[in-house]
DNA sequence: ATTATCTATAGATCTATAGATAATGC
DNA sequence: ATTATCTATAGATCTATAGATAATGC
């Protein structure tokens, strides 16, 4: 059994993600040093090791961390979320560009060879495309205004989101994140609108 | 005057950036060597930098070529490219896993600080989100079916490209990147389809 | 002459291991 | 005892500069 770790060193743990995510967003997974991060938390490289102990297990962490991020707030709703809440935690990332910036990054990188992040990726967009399938599924029933099932819309929803990090991170004055994923929603609903008696329609 | 480089010298360059695309496919920018570079074309390191005498001279002619590359296709229609066009490049994009990895690599890298290829996408993307715009205008007028300007829908349009690219890399076998776009197409047209009035049809 | 390549090498990093020492917890 | 940090350092890389030599073009 793993022993139960003090809660000073769970502090210290905390800390050092904390400047991983940082120094990450700055500089990439690849990009970012140990000693980067160390000096963030006023340690040495080698200090900083024994928190964790390759670069690689603090990478793992990281997305760790986000993973229980993520289901965590997915439970926040019973039965998962629902296009209006999309809609809310784009305009909450509009606010937290560090955030979004180091998970597209590595989401970047992680489509190179053998990436560390790879299977982590892999592993949550397949999950991703389910859950968005849900949200279709509740707001739309089985079919969409246009016709498309939830499960080949979900793609879409998805890459919208991403697509849209990418362009705002680029060029945050030209994109409005938040406006454009309304724009989406919008399309998702058709020339009707998101009016009377909604799901399952035409 | 730059004195006009001799044939050989050329084909030199281009094999050297053919093995640079391929390296930054596999690692990233950062994480490219230009040894990696070099043994790729038979060449020392210190034989590469005669050619390009820095790592960012050599990054700044790979972007260079594929703006040359993209602006050239666009040359191939009049006045732009139509939606159709545009399925079929995400069809051809399909059987080039290492174009479009070399590319979602640097996309994913220039997010972060002060990366050489951050101004170059940045300018870019201006760029794509007008090209889609005038795409779209041609397709639907002013208003798409959903009620969108084209101006509007054009960042959407160009973030359903890129996301998906990333989804389909991380697992090409769980997403059919040219179905979901064309899924997204048909989602531009509404529920009436591609029919009747809207010029340009299939 | 100029161009193409090579050897040698300086100067920066970076990760990780080994082992010492200081602080804390039972 | 165990945990937290540090110093020292091995061992890999990496980029870029300097300068020699071989090949090519006029």
């Amino acid at each position: 059994m793993a022993r139960t770790r003090s809660a000073r060193s769970e502090e210290r743990r905390a800390e050092i993600l904390r400047a991983a995510l940082e120094v990450i967003a700055e500089r990439g997974y690849r990009g970012a040093s140990l000693g980067a991060v160390a000096e963030r938390v006023g340690l040495t490289q080698q200090g900083l090791l024994h928190y964790f102990p390759t670069k690689e297990a603090l990478l793992v962490a990281v997305l760790e961390e986000r993973d229980q991020w993520d289901t965590g707030g997915r439970r926040a709703s019973p039965d998962g979320w629902r296009l209006e809440l999309l809609a809310a935690l784009v305009e909450y990332n509009a606010m937290r560009p560090g955030i979004v910036q180091t998970f597209s990054a590595l989401l970047g990188e992680s489509v190179t060879d053998g990436h560390p992040a790879r299977p982590f990726f892999t592993r949550r967009y397949t999950q991703v495309r389910e859950e968005m399938t849900g949200v279709l599924r509740a707001e739309f029933g089985d079919r969409l205004p246009g016709g498309l099932t939830p499960e080949r819309a979900a793609p879409l929803l998805t890459a919208v989101m991403d697509g849209l990090q990418y362009q705002w991170l680029l060029d945050p004055d030209a994109v409005d994140m938040a406006a454009s994923f309304h724009d989406f929603v919008t399309l998702l609903y058709g020339p009707e609108g998101p009016s009377g008696d909604a799901p399952g329609v035409s």
